[in-house]
RNA sequence: GCGGGUGUAGCUCAAUGGUAGAGCCACAGCCUUCCAAGCUGAAGACGAGGGUUCGAUUCCCUUCACCCGCUCCA
């Protein structure tokens, strides 16, 4: 499937726009249309129900360690600015980038390796970004300087492999780009604020700096404590939070996958850190199977395990859901969700200060002056488990969701192309989502088979009864065949025909999205059965 | 942010330095008894801003957006 049917199909149906089209569109966000809306909250809706609402506290559910509890929270977007540092946002979203002007390269400045090397009376600062670091270097020396590799013992190393942010910015002539074939080629770095920032309050200045929040996770954390203290939860629990979340995203791409403001669906788990591995592996499968009992295909839906080396040390384990997205290349999957082992990082941080995430064990990140580089909020964010008795700080699992990737991934398992026959017999191509009933944005459309001998009345009781449960479409224009067809695109699994057997035998015509399949039933059945069948 | 490509009606596509055409969709009506039928009618566009020109959708510049590649993806 080509990605412009899609997005030629989401814009038509009114099921995504640019936004501020009118003014030519703001590169990186979008606005949900009214089908798309739907679909959107209809997703968002299965969540809460699913992991919040309707989640059984009282038994184990199947692979769980135990019985835990779920509840919610809804944060604001602005918050306290120390949260971002102490966090590690504020500084890890500030990088440095340089660009080489030879090969239009761009790499972060903190992450380009180099040594300095010595030969025929030159010496120079040669650069990597391949695994083999130092081989790799030893080869592009080696081909500068024109030598073989039988000479490598002329080449004069000099320091210890080092990263490009540790040399003299004035040193950049004398240095080789990663993908260089001569020097000076890379320009100074330069600031890339993946936050966005604003004012609170009308001064503008330092003091009322603030950021959008760059994930919702930050403000279950910093509540942690008034949900323990309000609500009578007990470890193991979830708080789930829905929200709107903001990056500043060098290249927005791909439709909306990578989009500037989006919206997250995150839960942190809290748990005793001896289970913690085991609550980890049940939220690893039990999102999983959330999104394949929705409908996306096991054999585009992939659950990949970080490799160790990408993992924080801090954190066990993280493992991304990742669905073939059709505009990646083939084989190549993007990120739906991550669930990530995060240990005991974010309340200690809350607690003591910001953590240097490379210290091992975790330690308070300390400045020159040895004090907190970003001071905590002293806090106590401990856990007392009232029936042994024992106080700890509860480990983290974090399952956290895009629900606009969740949607585009959606949209794109339910875009179908199919051939049928028109009423000439012709082959006719016939587009269809095949959303799953629980997250169509109109679960049951209501036809007259024709505008005439008392059907549209019989029809239009039929839809005002289906509306009171859920969003229902009436059509009456045109031959019904078509009506079908608009349905189909929309995605509506069910259409209800009224026809002339309805005014006799009270018996409506129950016609599938997918199988084109036509069954009878009674009129006074419709409304529950399709309830029935478009409820999780 | 860099390089390449593309911007004409909701969609698909024309033509043109001098009044921008069509098909489909959507809309109103007629006709229609189960999968995009037919007839009639009405409506709808040169991404934005400058410049050259008597006149620019067309030529030039800038900008915005989308697509491809690079880069990035806490």
């Amino acid at each position: 499937m080509e990605m412009e049917k899609l997005v030629s199909l989401c814009k038509r149906r009114g099921f995504l726009f640019q936004s501020s089209e009118i003014y030519g569109g703001l590169n990186g966000f979008w606005d949900y249309g009214p089908l798309g809306v739907e679909l959107k909250r209809n997703i968002k809706d299965a969540w809460w129900q699913d992991m919040v609402t309707g989640h059984d506290d009282l038994d184990a559910p199947a692979g769980a360690p135990s019985a835990y509890e779920m509840t919610g929270l809804d944060c604001t977007i602005i918050m306290h600015p120390q949260v971002w540092k102490v966090s590690g946002h504020y500084d890890l979203f500030v990088d440095q980038m340089v660009d080489c002007r030879q090969s239009k390269g761009r790499h972060r400045y903190d992450q380009v390796q180099g040594r300095w090397v010595e030969a025929k009376g030159q010496k120079i600062f040669v650069t990597t970004l391949a695994e083999e670091v130092e081989a790799d270097l030893q080869q592009r020396a080696l081909k500068f300087f024109k030598l073989r590799a039988k000479d490598a013992d002329q080449l004069g190393w000099d320091g210890a492999l080092t990263t490009l942010d540790k040399i003299d910015v004035a040193d950049f002539d004398k240095t080789l780009g990663p993908q260089a074939t001569e020097l000076g080629t890379l320009t100074e770095p330069r600031d890339f604020n993946l936050m966005f920032p604003t004012t609170v309050g009308a001064l503008a200045g330092e003091e009322g700096r603030a950021f959008l929040r760059p994930e919702t996770a930050q403000g279950i954390f910093v509540n942690f404590k008034n949900v323990c203290d309000s609500t009578r939860v007990r470890v193991p629990f979830g708080i789930a939070q829905i929200g709107k979340s903001f990056r500043n995203e060098i290249t927005p791409r791909n439709f909306t996958f990578r989009s500037r403001e989006f919206e997250q669906m995150e839960i942190e788990f809290f748990c005793h850190p001896d289970s913690s591995q085991d609550w980890y592996k049940y939220w690893r499968d039990r999102r999983f199977k959330w999104y394949t009992d929705l409908g996306l295909a096991s054999d585009r839906l992939i659950l990949r395990d970080h490799d160790p080396d990408e993992l924080s040390h801090y954190s066990t384990g993280t493992a991304d859901i990742e669905y073939q997205f059709p505009f990646l290349p083939e084989g190549e999957y993007g990120e739906l969700e991550g669930i990530a082992h995060r240990g005991d990082f974010d309340l200690r941080s809350h607690m003591e200060g910001k953590l240097d995430p490379n210290s091992c064990p975790l330690e308070v990140q300390l400045g020159e002056d040895g004090k907190p580089v970003h001071r905590g909020s002293g806090k106590d964010l401990t856990y007392r488990d009232d029936l042994t008795n024992e106080r700890f700080t509860p480990h983290v699992i974090e399952p956290s969701a895009g629900a606009d990737r969740a949607t585009l991934a959606f949209l794109c398992e339910a875009y179908h192309e199919d051939t049928a026959p028109d009423d000439k017999g012709k082959e006719q191509t016939r587009t269809v989502m095949k959303l799953h009933p629980r997250i169509a944005p109109i679960k049951a459309a209501v036809f007259p088979l024709v505008k005439k001998d008392g059907m549209p009345e019989v029809a239009k009781d039929l839809y005002r009864a289906l509306k009171k449960k859920f969003p229902a479409f009436y059509d009456e224009k045109g031959a019904v065949g078509r009506r079908y067809r608009r349905q189909d695109e929309a995605g509506t699994p069910y259409c209800l025909t009224i026809d002339g057997e309805t005014l006799t035998d009270k018996t409506v015509t129950l016609r599938d999205r997918d199988t084109l399949e036509q069954v009878r039933l009674k009129l006074d059945d419709v409304v529950d059965e399709i309830e029935r069948r478009v409820t999780g």
